[in-house]
DNA sequence: TCAAAAGTGTTATCCTTACACCCATGT
DNA sequence: ACATGGGTGTAAGGATAACACTTTTGA
């Protein structure tokens, strides 16, 4: 009850999810992660991350956008806490891994996907490529049936063979958050399947962290592109909050350019969301919430006939309290 | 991009918003919060706080829960991270405070809130008496119109004497939050309310911080009992969190005794979102998610015709995604 | 002239909101 | 008998989801 009896100083880590959507202004657009190393044969990929420094910097986000400017030259528009990792993996014995240090997980929006100068050993990398299974523009990924779901499904069966869960089952939480059975596939619970699957041991970072191997060996076919650390777990909770966000703020427009076509705009948060998106509700969704205007200009770039382009109405803040785009249709 | 290239250990705090809704049985439920140091005239109220110990506590969870528990006695069912504070006050100078105490903020509920054995100078308090704004069970609170509003839109009006803001103008975030001029009141936007309040510097709160002070004194009428340090702003952030998971995640059967009647549980829903809602509707939409079961009993302690109990089923948490209690009648 | 994409009009359904009335018990 | 709260049926309105077709350009 009391404030700080002991001190036990810890080290801060911000580590930054920094979104960009490569095309945003084409037909298909692509969001996409800044890593800092990108993957190659001898090392994961891994989020921006950088040291608080309390004395320099008055808050997190002030010292977050200072390291970022700095090191990577990426203007950071939005930015958003998500959440504060204090453990060493959940399945790490004692002293396994320094338990001085804590990160506090950020998501970051930006227009910029251009080239970076500054760090060349940095880049911007489709995020489907660490969550292959959350793509589902093209309809349900191939990927889903044809390895995830039987592995996930196996483990499963394991339970059933065993004690059966005090909680929820393993198969009910599969269904929920898969949609197996008849249910919905709920794009926003990015982070729930992510765990669930980490649980079943089916991505690497899982036999990292002290987990037994999955009944399958998960090494011939990897489910995604594994992260360093933690960092999968920090990209996972970013998607989710931006596609729940997506629905109650205007945050898509700080991935898009200046105009942009109504098609650009859906095929932009089609690619944000995962799904496929009904152009017609989508167009008369976008009109009814008066978030956009027209420019009067044309673009003519489309191939067929040529689009009016608009621009976000910044009005629209002033005006309603949740001016995003409810995106609901499902096909 | 390297990562954490500077050790710079900083101290860290958990603390915690422990709700409990005393009487949830009954017809008139109050939310409540636990307090460290009950408000007397010389002390502020303050939420329970402890240090992380990563030596000793694998996660933050796992600290907090620790602590609670060894000092309080209170039994944490939910829990849920909030926030995590790296800031010193938003206007104070460098060296104002400790720059080396980041507070991580959580939300606990707990079903108990008789005596506390362990902690006398610990209690369960209304969180009204923080956020008097909050409370609209019975219409439109006085203290509104008597005192809130014309300070703030006092505070309003001296922006358009000075420079017009960049942003959203302050009388249009007025209008947003408070739903002045035909907007809403929405209640789950308790936390960008306390700021307001507190960037109009209402709060004696943003004047410890350093702010000017506010047009009007407000020590005359305080706006709602102040806390120690940041603790208010905690508390808004777990009133909001809940007031908004309430809606889609069965959190508020964590707070109701193990049998309750379908009026104890809508007065509790009203309790927490500060709202008055339609018992018909309220009842259908109960019914029709299938949260509650009838246990078969009858209470008889209401006063009228005897109402039939009810319990939490607990199988809705595998059939539903999201099965929270959509309140959304206004009357 | 035709491919390719832009853009529109209409209807069925469900969910939300609001309405007013009857019922069972204790005093 | 009557006050007190418990409990229900139904209809209006709006939002959502699904439907297929016309228009305008570049190649």
């Amino acid at each position: 009850m009391t404030q700080h009896a002991h001190p036990l100083p810890v080290e801060i880590g911000l580590t930054a999810a920094i979104v960009a959507v490569s095309g945003a202004a084409g037909d298909s657009p692509e969001p996409t992660i800044l890593v800092a190393r990108p993957a190659s044969a001898i090392s994961d990929a891994a989020l921006p991350s950088g040291p608080f420094d309390p004395v320099a910097h008055r808050t997190f986000e002030i010292g977050l956008r200072a390291w970022v400017a700095e090191q990577t030259g990426v203007p950071l528009g939005y930015v958003e806490q998500l959440y504060t990792f204090g453990d060493r993996g959940r399945h790490a014995q004692a002293g396994d891994l320094d338990p001085h240090v804590v990160s506090v997980g950020y998501l970051a929006l930006t227009r910029t996907d251009t080239t970076l100068t500054k760090t060349p050993e940095a880049a911007f990398r489709p995020w489907y490529a660490f969550f292959p299974w959350e793509d589902w523009r093209a309809g349900r990924p191939a990927l889903l049936d044809a390895v995830l779901l039987p592995r996930l499904e196996a483990w499963a069966d394991e339970e059933t063979k065993a004690a059966p869960a005090a909680r929820l089952s393993r198969r009910e939480r599969l269904r929920i958050l898969f949609g197996t059975q008849g249910g919905r596939f709920d794009e926003d619970s990015v982070l729930e399947r992510y765990e669930l699957i980490y649980e079943a041991g089916l991505v690497p970072e899982a036999r990292r962290d002290g987990r037994e191997a999955a009944p399958a060996p998960a090494e011939d076919a990897p489910l995604g592109q594994p992260m360093l650390n933690d960092h999968r777990r920090i990209l996972a909770t970013a998607m989710g909050r931006l596609r729940a966000k997506m629905k109650y703020r205007p945050v898509i427009f700080e991935l898009m350019p200046e105009t942009f076509t109504l098609t650009a705009l859906q095929r932009t948060a089609e690619a944000i969301s995962g799904r496929h998106l009904h152009k017609q509700n989508f167009r008369r969704l976008v009109e009814a919430s008066a978030v956009v205007e027209p420019t009067g200009d044309m673009s003519h770039a489309t191939g067929g006939r040529p689009a009016a382009l608009f621009r976000f109405r910044r009005e629209v803040l002033q005006e309603r309290p949740a001016p995003g785009l409810r995106v609901g249709a499902r096909v």
